[in-house]
DNA sequence: CGATTGACGTACG
DNA sequence: TCGTACGCCAATC
């Protein structure tokens, strides 16, 4: 990376999704909107992509669309894995969607809230 | 430098 | 209720 560590998007994105608890799940529109680019949920879709390479390992199997389906699942090393960690971590999965998703939903400007 | 795409979300029909 | 269209921001071609 650059010299230049700046308060990235992208490393804001990161932090937040490490700080998923095991069994729960989020959504880019959460994280976008928890760090004020609401309307920018693409760039955290964005920054998941470069995820893999970044730091220890950031949960992205943990961050899902608005639908709760596993729309990143194809980007993965292989896309079973994303689904097989989900199953893992006690979070049904049928058909890439994920069941009980309120239920597992975690929302950082809730959880996290300031 | 300009056009297109993208791990999304909301609005409209 | 479901399907389609448009908008945002940044990176890549």
């Amino acid at each position: 990376m650059n010299p230049n560590q700046k308060p990235d998007f992208f490393e804001q994105v990161f932090q937040v999704v490490r700080l998923i608890p095991v069994g729960r799940i989020t959504t880019y529109g959460a994280i976008a909107r928890y760090l004020g680019s609401a309307q920018s949920a693409r760039m955290v879709g964005w920054a998941m992509n470069a995820s893999h390479q970044v730091h220890p390992q950031v949960p992205a199997h943990r961050v899902l669309n608005r639908s709760g389906c596993l729309t990143g699942k194809m980007h993965f090393d292989e896309p079973n894995a994303m689904q097989s960690r989900l199953e893992a971590e006690g979070i049904m999965v049928v058909g890439d969607q994920v069941q009980d998703f309120e239920r597992v939903y975690w929302d950082p400007s809730q959880e996290l809230a300031l």
